[in-house]
DNA sequence: TAGATTGTTAATCGATTAACAATC
DNA sequence: TAGATTGTTAATCGATTAACAATC
């Protein structure tokens, strides 16, 4: 499973989700792959290579799909543990931020270098100096990281995050840090979120004389 | 010139400006490509699909590349503008966000539908109500926003955006928004950034038995 | 039945990679 | 010259799409 099946699996997850909440029961390739957008023979195609399979004429019923597709997902009903890593304004709105939770994800702790603001106590969530990761990593059983400090300190705080144990990150910063092998053999999984990029992305297809799709 | 093209590009661009500000003049392929996460074999490629041309033995031309690969981008002295509706705590981190003039991108306003909000004159930029949308926009020329309004709020700012002329949207809500075509034949270009869903294919990835690279 | 939808196979498409001649 | 790098061609790879039999 590629990653953009990966993504397209778990959109299939989410809009499921709430067609389920309308009240839906069966849901056919088309529907699901207008709201993906997606083609129909996408949908199929996934799911046959996932050994998903609906009725001819009837579609697919939704909560079966939704238990075979949140299994191969890895769903569970405990929630997913994050720690965010810089607790300047971008660190401390996705802090604030209560979406996370409907998607199984919660955010254990934030953590800075600045002791003006790991100090003071109103924060959503425990914020701990940066010296505390690894404790609170290994004591919250946490594996994820979202990095939100300055591009100065990106690289540095990389480091601390590998060493601290953690094995995936989510990167707003500017500097794109890459997946790097550990000593053990295992990859760190690594996102950027480059804001600006996108936005540069974003002016170039505005000027560009061929129109392109997303 | 397609996205990952484009993509590659910008980063290109990026990893030059860094570079030339190091006093380097020179770059080989396999430079640029480490630098940028891709094979030398795609900077190559890449460069003679845009009529860019190196020395053999010698690389390339920093600043004449930097001209070249800049005019392709679209790249100008003034400033891009860039409106953000929905000034909570993402909106307002991201119009504090000091990062986006060196990429030549300008934050000119903010809109919020909270007047307890748009009244507070402690902004970096200027706040308005929603209701203003459709004349700082055409006031200030500006033909990108960044959405960070609630889930609930997402479809109707994006048809009160389309009817204020705006041509590019990078959204952060958790509603995917799609490019629409408009009623004179333009596409709209939207960019879809969702945190909850990067942090999700990270778990997944993590669990998952087969190593995925980004 | 007729019509609609699934599931699969083969064809198409496009991007990446390999290979190597050209040349500095 | 020998070695290194570019630029291009052809091969490979993989994903998407088209087409259609199966079947409800």
């Amino acid at each position: 499973m590629n990653n953009e099946m990966v993504i397209r699996i778990t959109r299939y997850y989410r809009i499921l989700n709430r067609l389920r909440s309308l009240g839906l029961e069966k849901v056919f390739a088309h529907n699901l792959a207008d709201a993906a957008g997606v083609s129909a023979a996408i949908v199929r195609k996934d799911f046959s290579l996932l050994s998903i399979y609906g009725q001819k004429r009837g579609g697919y019923e939704i909560p079966e799909l939704m238990t075979k597709l949140g299994s191969i997902l890895g769903k569970t009903d405990k929630l997913e543990h994050v720690i965010i890593v810089g607790c300047g304004r971008i660190g401390r709105a996705l802090m604030h931020y209560t979406g996370f939770e409907q998607d199984g994800i919660k955010v254990v702790a934030g953590f800075d270098s600045d002791p003006s603001i790991y100090n003071d106590p109103n924060h959503p969530v425990p914020v701990y100096p940066t010296s505390r990761i690894e404790d609170v990593v290994k004591e919250s059983d946490t594996k994820v990281a979202i990095v939100t400090v300055p591009e100065t300190a990106t690289a540095d705080t990389f480091q601390r995050l590998l060493s601290a144990g953690i094995q995936g990150v989510l990167n707003f910063s500017p500097i794109t840090l890459k997946p790097i092998k550990k000593a053990d053999g295992t990859q760190v999984i690594v996102h950027n979120v480059n804001i600006a990029l996108e936005l540069e992305q974003i002016f170039y297809e505005l000027q560009s004389p061929n129109i392109l799709q997303q």
